[in-house]
RNA sequence: GCGCCCAUCGUCUAUCGGUUAGGACAUCAGGUUUUCAUCCUGAAAAGCGGGGUUCGACUCCCCGUGGGCGUGCCA
């Protein structure tokens, strides 16, 4: 058997840690099995997914070294690989099953839907799930109002009572009981796939030999299990790796960590550091190495040496190798590294076009655009309170809402910057040029600096976001922290200003 | 609530029934260095609890406990 494993991202934000981690174990596995490792752009969440998002998860795969045989980008036999182009092969196969029986249209309401799950948590009810209302619609009926183009989705008959059963390659067999498995939703209202079905249809299509996914999938395994079934296709083997967390051992998030790869490349770790450390998390060589190329990570891949605890994504481990490979390099690398960082031509005549107006000596320069090659700023919370004056929490505010915003733009223009200090600007009803100064300062450290928005362009859109986070680190330590109340009033008065998702 | 997954130093991990439980990062102490950093040496640091199985359990089983994930017309 030829082995095939993909990696199958969702394009709808900045690329994620996660995807490389999980790249880097399907990718190490395949080639060590003389297989082949696959892209798939999984897009079929149709409001949240962005072409700016998969061009950036691309992006950032290619910068750590990550490639793959098949995808989007490169071609292949068994594309299209955006499972947005595949839209007719989902309904097909739907269509399949509904004459079959084994899928039945649906009508309810999302309304609905959401009235019997409050009604279910409301009695402490052991199932929780879709009550199959419209399961038992006469197949004539259903039929009907389907053609009538009544708004509907499919849903796949789950069998109420047994168990179902697979083995999994790291934790072998798991049991799950189908009684808490409801009829799940295979095609939404706009025709688009779930993931399941697209997952599992795709998987079986693209020939796909081993799953190697994060374990957050266990628990939607047995309806892929099912689907594999129903379509009376061998189901692949499965591989749940363990999930990355954050240092208080919750999943992986952008609130408590950088998440996006992107930051890490802004400031200033090696795309080879990087993909190393996520060698380590979750896996060790059996000799113990701890440095390695993505070659001799390949050469010795063992899938069954991976630990299952959840592992903490230790930054400052990172950090530290990163910092022995930099003083590692010839003087020559290191020079090569930080041209392809930041430190380069092209980027000194960005920033002298911006400080040339603003230079008295030469020797201003360097000290004027050193926030332009800097992590972590020094402290800027006293600035930001001298500037606020007493109203901090229209600052923390503030700052909030700019975090919000950038979470929102996988698109890093001058355009969609400045557009995004347009909306808070609007938001907090003042004019943009009183609302800057406090961004003066998180960003460029200072309130008098080079122009924000065209630094922003050259710091990357993740190293603004984290500077903005830093701040309100800082300034939550130095006891400005909004209330839950508050918190909760700005998010809704973001969210009915309709810039939030 | 229900279901599932997981459980060794603070963190990443080794150990696949018999070890003084090993390494790495971080921490601390000492040494080298014009400062600092590097570098070298050393120290402190772990088997969640309770039952079994066994001559012998970190290792296998069960029950607790703890953590995580899922329970979406998100993936």
């Amino acid at each position: 058997m030829t082995v095939r494993t993909r990696i199958a991202p969702s394009p709808t934000g900045a690329p994620h840690i996660g995807t490389a981690y999980i790249a880097l174990f399907n990718l190490a596995f395949a080639r060590r099995h003389g297989g082949k490792f696959i892209l798939r752009i999984e897009d079929t969440d149709r409001l949240r997914s962005s072409a700016a998002s998969e061009t950036e998860i691309i992006k950032a795969l290619r910068w750590l070294g990550i490639d793959w045989d098949e995808g989007p980008d490169t071609g292949g036999q068994q594309g299209p690989y955006r499972q947005s182009e595949r839209t007719g092969i989902y309904r097909d196969h739907v269509n399949q099953l509904w004459d079959s029986g084994q899928v039945y249209p649906c009508f309810c309401t999302t309304e609905r839907l959401q009235a019997v799950r409050a009604a279910q948590i409301a009695a402490k009810s052991e199932f929780q799930g879709y009550d199959r209302a419209c399961a038992g619609i006469a197949a004539t009926e259903a039929r009907r109002r389907v053609d009538a183009s009544e708004t509907h989705v499919f849903r796949l008959r789950s069998p109420i009572d047994g168990d179902c059963r697979w083995q999994d390659r790291l934790r072998g067999e798991i049991v799950v009981p189908w009684a808490g498995i409801d009829d799940q939703i295979l095609l939404k209202s706009d025709g688009y796939p779930t993931y399941h079905l697209a997952n599992v249809v795709d998987d079986h299509a693209m020939d796909i030999s081993h799953v190697i996914r994060g374990e957050e999938w266990i628990s939607s395994t047995p309806k892929h299990v099912l689907l594999y079934q129903t379509f009376g296709w061998q189901p692949p083997e499965f591989a749940h790796l363990p999930l990355l967390r954050n240092p208080d051992r919750s999943k992986l998030s952008k609130r408590k960590n950088p998440t996006s790869i992107l930051y890490y490349r802004e400031a200033g770790f090696l795309p080879d550091v990087l993909l190393n450390f996520l060698g380590l998390v979750a896996y060790s060589f059996a000799d113990g190495r701890e440095e390695f190329r993505l070659t001799e990570f390949i050469d010795q891949f063992d899938l069954d040496r991976i630990s299952l605890g959840g592992p903490v994504f230790d930054v400052g481990k990172l950090r530290e190798f990163n910092a022995r490979r930099l003083r590692a390099l010839t003087i020559d690398e290191l020079q090569e590294r930080l041209q392809q960082w930041r430190l380069n031509q092209n980027v000194w005549t960005r920033i002298l076009e911006m400080a040339q107006p603003r230079l008295n000596q030469l020797t201003d320069l360097v000290p004027m655009s050193s926030f332009l090659f800097a992590d972590r700023l020094p402290d800027t919370t006293p600035q930001l309170l001298r500037q606020a004056g007493d109203e901090t929490t229209q600052l923390m505010e503030r700052l909030r809402l700019a975090q919000w915003e950038i979470e929102q733009t996988t698109e890093w223009t001058s355009e969609t910057v400045r557009a995004l200090f347009d909306r808070v600007s609007a938001l907090e009803n003042i004019k943009l040029k009183k609302l800057l100064p406090v961004f003066f300062i998180t960003i460029c450290g200072a309130k008098v600096s080079l122009p924000l928005f065209d630094s922003m362009l050259l710091l990357g859109r993740d190293l603004c976001l984290r500077r903005i986070l830093y701040a309100i680190e800082d300034l939550e330590a130095a006891g400005c922290r909004l209330g839950k109340k508050q918190l909760k009033a700005l998010q809704s008065r973001y969210r009915d200003a309709g810039s939030g998702a």
